[in-house]
This record gives structure tokens, sequence and C-alpha cells, in this order.
DNA sequence: CCCTTCTTCTGGATCGATCAAGAAGAAAGT
DNA sequence: ACTTTCTTCTTGATCGATCCAGAAGAAGGG
């Protein structure tokens, strides 16, 4: 009848956990009345209840295993988030931080955690999906959204992409960038700039650095870089422009210091362009480092206008023109969907953007 | 024999999931060999595991449940995050940020994930820290630390506590706030300063804007605040300035916009401080905006010295002097702790510290 | 006094996997 | 030919809880 514990000898170290079944046994109750003093309060007597509270504290019960409740109720508790890219990246733009932060303020709403997968590459991102103990997933724009995708999928719970094409198989949560770019490039176009470069999010998330590789694009199924540009290209159609030469450089990372230095090629050719189409604010930034580095005034030699509208975009000399995103509200809009999935078919969200003119735009100088 | 479903009725909808048993039946082994095709590759012949997953991608079997797995082997491959304040803030004090994404690259490295808590308030804390299926727990420095510490220790899962008193019974990682502080003031003195306002993390979390609480800072648990202080005065006492009238505000919420008011308040009195000791680069920089509204140079007119060095401290204009502390490094450490515990009693870990002199501090102007 | 209802508590079945021990057959050593 | 070893696969027990149906006793209604 005794059981005996591994090697275990009493010492001071790892004993065997107090489980639901000692505290029953210990306070003369059967494990559903133990179970119930901790999850249901009116299903026993408060005398009872408080009694077995006391004894649970003296066995040093923490309170029913969550694995073992998580198992049994079929909830986690929590959400996860599946990231495109290092998580080290993820805490560090402000892109992806914000959306964190929306996401995070409806978990805390719904009383629930939030889980971070980590980025273990395409091959084994499956696995972490896999053995996720969530009650839904998000997925946060990446650059091999068919493995996720697919590996979500299986998982059969309620999930949501961001910046996904709406043929994905769920819910999905979206600006329309397109349209967003057009109008940027449009306010450069009538402020009379003829003479462009863009400077371009990362098309494959392969470290690349260079000219855009157009080519490529037709492969993605992550994005905003490729919807972004053909926005550029979009507004300038429009114009009667579309024999323009849009020069563009791809930009790893989204960092700064590569945008200014891609900034800084395009701003060393003759004919130099008057204006910088950044698809993104940090870019847009790196292009004013370039501005500073070559002696351009901005705007009255050089305009830039960033996309995003980070916090820094109001803090930067000078406060950068930009599209403004609901960063926030996107990882917001998204977590609630995972909470309250829409019934029958998926839901696409298409969230509102707008122009927002500050003070790194300006009329062409050649104008 | 057979088992009836509940209300399921074969209906499009929730079907009853597909378990490793039924993969086992459909493919004509034992539960044991289809769980070990998931997990030892090396138990069976690489025939037969291949039939059985591609049986299981037919049956849309997407790998063994997770939480039934986590109750099974006692592991949930994530660790938590305990924060003290809203996740809202955490996502947004750069400082907490930056711990994060130190904490997430170990996360990275050992292929565990990252499960953040929500903040529930101090009566609720416990429930969710009782319910999290993690392996192990990180404090991140809060107000109401003895009721997190209790539920945590209750959980006996290795944790690691940030800047929390080395008497509580887990291990700790820390920088000296106070001889950092005493450095950041002696600086000053040694320009020649002798009349200081110092800009204060809220002692409470309690939202109080106002003259620093003394008479609560003995109640505190969560000491970064209080440390600071005493290292200030504790430079004031080495210099032999002990009766100086060190004039304090407390800033709820780290916020910029509160410390601006409140530098505003402490920059009217007569006769003027000629320095102010802020307590994070936020509340700095918030003196940094109080100081142009009152018309005010720095540092010809006024010093400013920070704390903690976050990105934004060599960006702004004038560049922060600031104590430099491994912020990163702090997640980082505390989770190498909790992934590797350290055998036998907990580690006190304290990272080091640096002044960074930028361009916010100059000679006292009447000096 | 009997029947119903409510409160309080209990035991067995179950969630879906992994583990330990061992069986069956093939391969190898003597 | 017989024992040993290795490979491959299986059965029963177990992880620690919650849920369901029902029992025992108290309370209330006619």
């Amino acid at each position: 009848m005794e059981t005996s514990v591994g090697q275990d000898g009493q010492s001071d170290g790892s004993q065997r956990a107090v489980t639901l079944l000692d505290l029953a046994r210990a306070a003369g109750v059967s494990r559903t009345t133990a179970s119930n003093a901790f999850n249901r309060p009116d299903q026993l007597s408060p005398k009872l209840r408080a009694r077995v509270l006391e004894i649970a504290d003296k066995l040093g019960y923490a309170g029913p295993n969550p694995m073992a409740r998580m198992l049994r109720t079929g909830r986690a508790g929590s959400i996860g988030v599946v990231f495109g890219k290092s998580l080290t990246y993820g805490f560090t733009d402000p892109t992806s931080i914000a959306f964190l932060k929306g996401v995070a303020s409806v978990c805390e709403k719904e009383g629930a955690s939030l889980l971070i997968l980590p980025e273990t590459g395409e091959a084994q991102v499956g696995n972490a999906i896999q053995g996720a103990a969530v009650d839904g997933f998000i997925i946060y724009c990446m650059h091999y959204l068919t493995a996720v995708n697919d590996a979500v999928a299986a998982r059969q719970l309620p999930s949501v992409a961001v910046s996904a094409p709406e043929t994905m198989p769920m819910s999905t949560i979206d600006i329309d960038d397109r349209s967003a770019a057009r109008e940027a490039a449009a306010h450069l176009i009538g402020l009379g700039h003829r003479r462009f470069g863009v400077l371009a999010l990362d098309v494959l998330g392969d470290g690349y650095d260079g000219p855009l590789r157009i080519d490529q694009m037709a492969k993605l199924e992550c994005t905003p870089s490729v919807d972004r540009y053909r926005g550029y290209r979009d507004a300038l159609d429009a114009a009667g422009l579309q024999d323009i030469d849009l020069r563009a450089f791809e930009v790893s990372g989204n960092s700064e210091d590569q945008a200014r230095k891609a900034a800084f090629k395009l701003l060393s050719r003759k004919p130099r362009p008057t204006a910088i189409l950044a698809m993104s604010d940090r870019l847009a930034v790196g292009a004013l480092m370039a501005a500073t580095d070559l002696g351009l005034d901005v705007p009255g030699d050089l305009s830039v206008v960033g996309f995003d509208d980070i916090p820094l975009a109001k803090a930067v000399t000078p406060a950068l023109t930009t599209v403004h995103q609901p960063l926030e509200e996107k990882g917001a809009a998204a977590a609630r969907l995972v909470f309250h999935p829409p019934k029958g078919r998926p839901r696409h969200v298409v969230l509102p953007t707008e122009l927002v003119v500050r003070n790194s735009t300006g009329l062409a100088p050649d104008a």
C-alpha cells in the first residue's frame, strides 16, 4: 500500500509535490471537495472551506496543478504570439512593441496570459506551435508564413494573422498598405517632386541589403513591402509619371544604420532625388541622418516621408511627415478576435490609416 | 463499448479532437508507438514512422496535446514573467522593454517560450501565478512584492527576483542603485553644484505626484527609488553638504509629461536649483523639456543627470549624462538563472553600472 | 407523516499523453 | 543448436486535476 518514492529519502530537496489527494486526505474530505474549496466556494460550507484552505497552507499546497487543470478543462488561459523574426527584433522594433502592447492590454482585460513563442527557424517553427499550451494564436507578419500558417491551422484554435493575405483560412487584421503608400507618394508629387528614392523594408527577411529585388516580389506571402511599393507606383501612374525611374533600396532588419547607408547611395546619384519615400519611420530617420551627412537641408533640399508614425516620428528634427497607422489597435483587435472568434466565416479587418504632414516634407527645390 | 460523445452529431463544427489513441488505432499500432513517432524517432523503424506520420496528417492530428504532455512530463517549456505594473506600462517603459528583450533572447536560445502574466492587482496576482504553466518565474520589480513573492515561492519553481531585497528566499539580480546614484550626485558636486532638485520614481506605485514621501520609504520592499535617494544623500554627506535642502518630487508612472511639470515646479523656486538629479532618463528628459519651457540653457544654466541610459538618452539634445545600467543583461542574467538554477543557496548577482558623461552636465553657473 | 427541494459532500470516470517493464522476433556470437 | 543481444513494438500504470451523477441529511410544504 505504501508507494515508495524514487530516491527521495526525505532529505531537504525534491520531495514529491503535494497533490489535491494529499490535501483531501489530510483534511478528511474528498478530492472534489478539496478542489471545490479552490474553484467553487459556493459548493461547500464556508467553515469547511476555510479549514481546507488552512490545511492546504500548512501542507505547502500552492493550489491545483496548472497543467492538470488545463488538461482536464481544455483551457490554457493564455494566447500565443508567433513572431516572424527573432524575439530580439520583436522587442527592438517600435512597430512590434506597440503591437505587443495592444495585445497585452486586451490579455490583461481578459485575465489571460501572453505566451511569446521563440523563433526557431522555418524548419522547427511547427514544433513550437504544436507544443504551445494556448487557447489561440496571433501570427505577426513573418517571412515564411506558409509553414506557420499550416502549423497554426492544424491546432484548430482561434487564430488571427496580421498583415497576411485574406486568402488565408483564418481571420486577418491589416491596413490598406497600398493606398496608404499611394497617399504618401501623392503628397510628394503634389509638392512638385519628380525624382524619388525609395527605402524599402526587406522583402525576404534574409539579411539582404541592396537594390530592390522586384523579381522576388511575386514569391511573397507577407506583403507590406510589396504593397507599399505598388502604392508608390500607383500614385506615379495616377499623375502620369509612370516612366519615372523609381530607384529603390531594400534595407535589412528595418535598421536605421543600414537605411542611412542606403539613403546615402540614393542621394549620391546625379541628378539627386528631391524626395525619399521610406517604408518605415526608422528608415526615414536613417534618411534624415544621411541628409545631414551630405549637408542637405530637410525639407529645403530634400523631403522625406515615413510610414508607421512611431513615437520617434514626432520627436526627431525635423518632425517626420508619415503615414499614421494604429499600431496598438492592430494588436488589440487581433487579440479581441482570438478571445471572441467570429462565428461562421473568418473576419478580415482593415484598419484606417492617415497621412500626417509634419516638417520633413516641403516644395520640391527645383519646382 | 461504444462511447457516445456528448451532443456531437458529426455536424460541421466542434467534433471531438483526434487523439493519440485514434491515431494508433488508425495506423494499427499502439499508443506508445504513435507517441514515439513524434518524440523518439529512434524507437521505431523509419518506414513505420513515416506511415504513422502520414496517417496523422490525414486524420488532421496536429501532434501530441501540449497540456497532456506537460502534465505527464512535468515540464511546460516556458518561463513566466511577473510584472509589477500593468502590461501596458511594461511595454511602454524603455527600461522594461530592454529587460524583456534580454529575457527573450535567452528564452530563444533555450527554445523556450516566454509567458507574460497579466497584472490583476494585489488581491488576485496570486491566482495568476498559481495557475501559470511554467518551469520558473522572473519577478520584475513591483510594488507589492510580498504577495507576489509568497505566491511564487509556493510554486517551488526556480525563480529570480529583480531589484528585490537579498533577504528574499530566491536568487536576485540587481545593480548597486545606491552607489550608482552616489556617483551621479558626486559628479554634479564636483562641478560645483550646490542647489539640487530631485525627480524621484514613484515610491508606492499608487499614482501619486508630489513631494517625496520620505516617511513612506521605510515600508518599501522594492527599492530602487529609495536606494537612489539614499545614494544622492550619501554623496552630499561625503562632501560635507549634509545640511543641503534636497528638494524632491515623486513622479508617477515614470512619465515624461509628469516629470516636466514636476521639474517646472522645482525650477521655479528661488534660489533656483542649478542641477537636477533624475532617477530615470525619462524623468531627465522631462526636466530638459521644463528647462526649455523656462528658457534655461542646458548645461549652461542647468545641469541634468539621468539614470538607466536608455537609447533615447544619447538621442536627445543635449545628450544626457546618465548612469548606464545593463538593462538587457539584467533580463538575460535573470533568465539564465531560471533555466540553470544554482545548486544550494540562491545567488545574488549585482551587475556593474557606469556613469556616462555627455552634454547635459557642466560647471555650476554660479561657481 | 410523507414527499419534495436544497445543501453539502462523495466516488468513479475521464482529459491525453509518457514511462517502465517486458514480449516477440531477428540477428549475432560461440 | 543454444544463448545472448538488439531492434521493434505493446500493455498497464500514472501524471493531477475536473466533471457527472448521485447519496445523505436538513429544511420546507401539504
